[in-house]
DNA sequence: TTAAAATGTCAGTCAGTACAGACATTCATT
DNA sequence: AATGAATGTCTGTACTGACTGACATTTTAA
């Protein structure tokens, strides 16, 4: 099909556009880099989408990341902090890394991209909330000691986010099994942590 | 005196382009708009500073939180594990918090700036291993049960990162002493997790 | 084979922006 | 008050980069 293929151009314009504004940024890349690097002239970036604006949005629309989130609320929990909070770390870690040239190119974007702040901070305040209620639970079920529920969440989404972070800018050798080694044991203090 | 007068342009310069790089970028700032926020005129911008790129190089080491990170390897430890922790995070937090545009702005800066990445790198790199041998030490005493000691170093300070980028971006509402509270009981529960 | 859809080429427009020179003006110091 | 340093103003240059239109070429589907 014709419109098959026009998608396979569009689709390979907007995964260049991320990997290029991922590292330099919105200002820092040219439509003739994008439209270069994707195989493509520079005519036909805009004739799929009219402007560079409109392709930095679309490239932001891919963002299904939101979507994938809701994966982890739906992590069936079983109650056991070890397991929960690995299952946890582990759907997130996993979506992060998939959206990381997205997350990096978000992140560089400037304040003046109006609306964006608050969408991207939707989900993870879903997730805040989805542990806290989690935490404040095992708590009732005396599963773990009496704390602040909600600053524990916030520790524990921060640390993943720190991790997915450093994972994302190469800081560390996250190599081989290195990165699961790591969340292992975070997710074992924080359970040792917090049981009775 | 005359070079004093200069040396205060000099300084408001700079830190007005600190503030805006750090909201829309390197490339998103004019050098008009850095001179008129700062109350001069372009061309005294380009008299101080000869180019835009210059002027940013200026920034990013004038502002080197680089030595005052070192402060807190003088942090006196006293080997106890709830203390030394809270005096470590509190140094850095207020680092971090003092250097907060700066370092956003680090973050905004393409990959394309040479060199940049290893420098901003070396000093959490030095942090790492501070905090490596510390715990370390303490397995050594017996204050901490027998962990990895580099990878709790590691998840103390991406948790701290963590803590930092969410205070920088205005994430969660950490206002008055909320954030102060969030790391005493992140401190805690590092605490409780390794102690024997 | 053929028509339509998709892409390429190339030349060009237009606005923005880093930066320079010439000259006027303000400011601090004596 | 006078002098030199610092700054302002204004004009201009050179270049970049987003974006367009006309026309040619390739690709796809019937």
């Amino acid at each position: 099909m014709a419109s098959n293929r026009k998608q396979e151009t569009s689709e390979k314009i907007i995964t260049t556009a991320i990997d290029l504004f991922s590292k330099d940024g919105y200002n820092g890349v040219t439509t003739e880099q994008i439209a270069k690097e994707a195989g493509f002239s520079e005519k036909t970036l805009f004739r799929h989408f009219q402007s560079k604006q409109n392709l930095l949005e679309k490239a932001i629309d891919r963002y299904h990341y939101g979507e994938e989130m809701r994966s982890i609320f739906e992590s069936k929990v079983v109650w056991n902090l070890q397991e929960d909070l690995t299952l946890i770390s582990q759907n997130y870690h996993r979506i992060m890394y998939q959206n990381r040239k997205l997350l990096k190119m978000l992140m560089k974007i400037g304040e003046n991209v109006p609306g964006l702040h608050q969408y991207s901070h939707r989900h993870p305040e879903l997730l805040k909330e989805f542990l806290t209620n989690y935490f404040e639970e095992m708590k009732n079920r005396e599963k773990i000691i009496p704390v602040d529920a909600e600053k524990i969440a916030i520790t524990f989404l921060y640390m993943n986010f720190g991790f997915a972070n450093g994972r994302m800018n190469g800081s560390c050798d996250f190599r081989d099994g290195e990165f699961e080694k790591l969340l292992k044991d975070s997710v074992a203090l924080f359970t040792r942590g917090l049981t009775p």
